[in-house]
DNA sequence: TATAAACCCTATAGTAACTATAGGGTCAAG
DNA sequence: CTTGACCCTATAGTTACTATAGGGTTTATA
């Protein structure tokens, strides 16, 4: 059984963030003596390794929370990972057409010697 | 001169947001005659268009603020430009390699019949 | 044994960039 | 003269935390 600050510190969070998740309904509800203190076990930390790998994965608290429930229906789960999949390729390749403006901007600053002018500025009027 | 509703709507932005925008600072105040309805002129329009195009680029409202007030320093500009760029080039690789993850394990589901187990929960514990 | 450092507790505010709501006032048309 | 469409301010809610204030507890040291 550890503390709360042992247990931050072996899952690499923050203490508070721990706190934090618990008022979400996230993980178990630690056992909390005569101290106070809360007092957790394998159980949770499991919980806590769950949410951070998920998290890792781009899936939100809130479908983390759904995740949890759903525990092994393995259709359910993977209509979300496919959902997400579709949701990072959106953003890859909006990523990947800012990336071409930004660079096209920038080169128009290098060849610019007047210091009254920027083409960047220009170019977001 | 145009009241708040309609230079929304033409802007295609919330009146909400415009006046969060005003709140924060970044366009300069509209004149509030004795109604105290807000009357925009073009002046305020080109700002919000300003913004509306440095958003589209990945600026923060800060930078937007600070870019907005840089006026024609060109070199700032760019250096500002090149930093945004390097972190876009960055969220696109990490969502390149989250991408491949995800991949991996939506197929590992397909081919599980068991409907006791699921392999996305599993890989996340 | 006293006390101080290190830890824990709850509750609340702050972050970014809005959006939505409550509870009003104003204006134009019928 | 009233109804509906618009405007106003101020405040709360969103996500996923982090930080702070103002306390209590435990452990180590003198």
């Amino acid at each position: 059984m550890k503390t709360i600050g042992k247990l931050a510190q072996s899952l690499n969070l923050n203490v508070e963030t721990i706190r934090f998740y618990e008022r979400e309904g996230l993980i178990t509800q630690p056992t909390k003596p005569i101290s106070g203190y809360r007092q957790y076990d394998e159980t949770i930390a499991g919980q806590l390794r769950f949410i951070t790998k998920a998290k890792m994965l781009g899936f939100t608290l809130k479908e983390i929370k759904s995740l949890m429930s759903m525990d092994n229906d393995c259709a359910q789960v993977e209509l979300l990972s496919r959902q997400k999949l579709a949701i990072i390729r959106e953003k890859i390749s909006d990523l990947q057409r800012l990336e071409k403006v930004i660079v096209d901007m920038t080169n128009t600053c290098i060849q610019n010697d007047d210091p009254t002018y920027c083409p960047i500025i220009d170019a977001l009027k």
